[in-house]
RNA sequence: GCUGGUGUAGCUCAGCUGGUAGAGCAGCUGAUUUGUAAUCAGCAGGUCGGGGGUUCGAAUCCGUCCACCAGCUCCA
């Protein structure tokens, strides 16, 4: 017999061997039923797992986040078994589940159309009403090989071959006709997956690589009940509505425009009116703490990008002016990074290390040749502006000064409310990198990555690691966002690079007369503006902060004898450097009103007789809600208030 | 760059197997002077993403380029 700690601390007593499904059975037919996967001593496993010693045992439903990936898991493999019902000829490549539902690539001769993914649907459908139940076996590697070569899966052989090295028995998953090469868990049964949207079909690349073959990979969601389903699609709607890239263009922040160019978004009024108090705003911050403002060129000759190393890993980046290959003509590029510009800086006259730490800051604006599909609404575009710095520095000022720009990037991200969403990425370099990326040695990289590691793990920040995420000129603390679809991107990168200062000739006459050379950390403070404007505009749907909504305050009076009492208060607005404008349209009062609150203006006051008569306003905020009869120097004072806090 | 989808008025969308391009909202003009999300009437607005081809005739069919969206790859 074998003690099992359940949920609770309750223990209870079974023979060995009995699974966690029997377990599962013994406790309630309802939790068999629900049951997905669970947890044996904090590992997930399958639910057909044998116990067999003392162990902690937790039961996963679908409420639970690994229980949900088991269910959509085996959806995966429902798809699959459809596929091959209706399109003998697929190959399959891998089918897992994935944080919002699941996916499964195949190799077809034609990709699906959103029609072919109803007829899926379909057969899924007639799958579930099968009730198959999913069967779990192992093979040994030899056999796993032999039984997907004779299936005519190259990709599953391929697979199963790499994993046969450990020597491992090899499991597989078989319900009805089909069976998956598949480390699991699995449900019992497909019969449990009773609501399923085949969500889209795109290309993706066998393992990842783009020199591979482009494999047709589709999407999915499933529950287990039919209006989990519909709210879950209610969800995916309203994300939708606080995307940026909707209510940016709708509210007037920004627009594209075809033959200005992919990428190369136009700001409207608004967005650059936000973006300059946001440039403001970090400039100010960045010199009351000891950096030294930068105005560089946006271009320069090829020459500058050689001794950088950009010409040698970024050329396909960047925007050339001339031929790049003949070399007896002037070649000029557009930048990509300001570094090299910036070292120049330094690089201006002898330096003692007295001058050490030089905190090198400019508003960035930068030029990156992306890909034509990587574009998207603000977030990934041609040209931005970045808040850059370099920090040149000696070695013993690294920590202090690495610690110093995580602290000012939180300090700016809080600001603006991102930074409770914020996650951080300790990018590494790999050394396995095939294309080349990386300069320096092995010694360079392992000294450099050591010291950030001591430097965040003196901090005690929660980070996790990227693989394959360094610049090309050494490691980044990346601070990562998610948009409204779940898409990650770099908000904000502080690096340490011990090879650029080198590659410049850059030095400082240290206090015993010798040269040496400085570390640089490369960093920015708010990252890029465009980026950070447009997960603003997500962040607070459209509804800025106060003291970085284009327009604070719009004044509605009811007729047009109210203009000139509502002009006297938007005036002393005004002059207390509020953005105020008065609705004086010869209009009435529903349609204005609507007007501002579409235009989702923070304060709308409406003024008639009785505000005119008693020296007051009546507030419409977006926050606070209705306020009538406000004195007017008390709304003043509020605002005021509001704006001087920079409250979210 | 690759895979799939989309492109008709400022916006949201109709427009059937090819046969004279439509509506609502927004805009403009006039009337209405009105207290919290749509007052009334009139007017104007489009080389149907661009340029080709097929056809007596193309928004519609075919190729091509461009832009937008999702994903892959790449990246701040």
């Amino acid at each position: 017999m074998i003690k099992v700690m359940l949920k609770d601390g309750v223990v209870k007593e079974y023979e060995s061997g009995t699974t966690v499904a029997e377990v599962a059975k013994s406790l309630g037919a309802g939790l068999y039923k629900s049951m997905c996967a669970c947890k044996i001593n904090g590992n997930v496993c399958d639910v057909r797992t044998p116990l067999t010693e003392d162990c902690e045992l937790a039961i996963l439903t679908f409420d639970n986040v690994d229980g949900k990936k088991a269910f959509w898991h085996t959806t995966s493999h429902i798809l699959a078994q459809a596929v091959k019902r209706l399109y003998p000829e697929a190959k399959f490549a891998i089918g897992p589940a994935i944080d919002t539902g699941f996916y499964y690539d195949f190799d077809v001769e034609k990709p699906f159309s959103p029609e072919d993914l109803e007829k899926i649907t379909a057969e899924m459908k007639k799958i579930v009403k099968e009730g198959l139940e999913l069967e779990k076996f192992e093979l040994s590697p030899d056999e796993a090989v032999k039984l997907l070569e004779e299936k005519d899966e190259p990709y599953k052989v391929e697979l199963c071959k790499e994993h046969a090295d450990k020597g491992e028995p090899i499991s597989f998953y078989k319900q009805g006709e089909f069976i998956d090469l598949c480390a699991g868990p699995h449900l019992m049964s497909v019969a449990p997956v009773k609501a399923i949207k085949l969500t889209a079909c795109t290309g993706a690349y066998w393992r990842g690589n783009q020199n591979n073959r482009q494999l047709c990979r589709v999407y999915g969601v499933s529950f287990p009940k039919a209006s989990m389903l519909e709210e879950h699609l209610k969800m995916l709607e309203e994300a939708k509505e606080r995307d940026h890239n909707k209510i940016g263009r709708e509210l007037e922040y920004f627009t594209t425009v075809d033959y200005v160019g992919q990428g190369l978004p136009v700001l409207l009024p608004k967005g650059a009116r936000v973006i300059q108090l946001l440039q403001r705003w970090v400039e100010d911050v960045e010199q009351s703490k000891g950096c030294l403002l930068t105005k560089t060129p946006l271009l320069a000759k090829r020459e500058l990008y050689k001794i950088s190393g950009h010409w040698d890993h970024y050329l396909d980046g960047m925007f050339v002016l001339g031929d790049p290959y003949d070399e007896e003509k002037e070649c000029f590029a557009l930048r990509p990074m300001t570094c090299p510009f910036q070292y120049q800086v330094f690089l201006n006259k002898q330096r003692s290390y007295r001058e050490l730490p030089m905190r090198l800051t400019e508003t960035s604006t930068l030029f990156r040749n992306e890909a034509s599909g990587e574009m998207h609404g603000l977030i990934r575009v041609r040209q931005f502006t970045i808040s850059e710095g370099h920090y040149i520095l000696r070695p013993d000022q690294l920590e202090e000064e690495f610690k110093n720009c995580l602290e000012l990037a939180k300090y700016f991200l809080d600001t603006v409310g991102l930074l409770e969403n914020c996650t951080f990425r300790f990018s590494q370099w790999d050394p396995e990198n095939k294309n080349n990326k990386y300069e320096g040695t092995k010694e360079q990289w392992e000294e450099s990555q050591a010291v950030m590691k001591k430097i965040l793990d003196h901090i005690g920040l929660d980070y996790e690691i990227g693989i394959d995420e360094a610049a090309f000129y050494g490691p980044k603390l990346d601070i990562q966002y998610k948009n409204v679809f779940g898409k990650e991107d770099t908000i904000v990168t502080i690096q340490i690079d011990m090879l650029e200062a080198e590659r410049f000739g850059m030095y400082y006459i240290d206090k015993d007369g010798q040269k040496k050379i400085p570390y640089i950390i490369h960093r920015t403070s708010l990252g890029c503006y465009e980026r950070t404007l447009a997960y603003m505009l997500e962040r607070f749907n459209g509804v800025l902060p106060l003291w970085l909504a284009p327009e604070q305050v719009r004044l509605l009076p009811i007729k047009s004898v109210h203009n000139e009492y509502a002009q006297s208060i938007a005036d002393k607005l005004t002059a207390l450097g509020m953005r105020v404008t008065v609705d004086s349209r010869e209009e009435n009062i529903g349609p204005k009103i609507k007007n501002a609150r579409l235009e989702r203006i923070p304060y709308i006051l409406v003024i008639g007789d009785n505000e005119v008569a008693s020296n007051t306003v009546t507030i419409r905020s977006r926050k606070r809600g209705e306020m009538p009869n406000t004195p007017v120097d008390e709304f003043i004072n509020m605002v005021k208030t509001e704006v001087d806090t920079k409250e979210k």
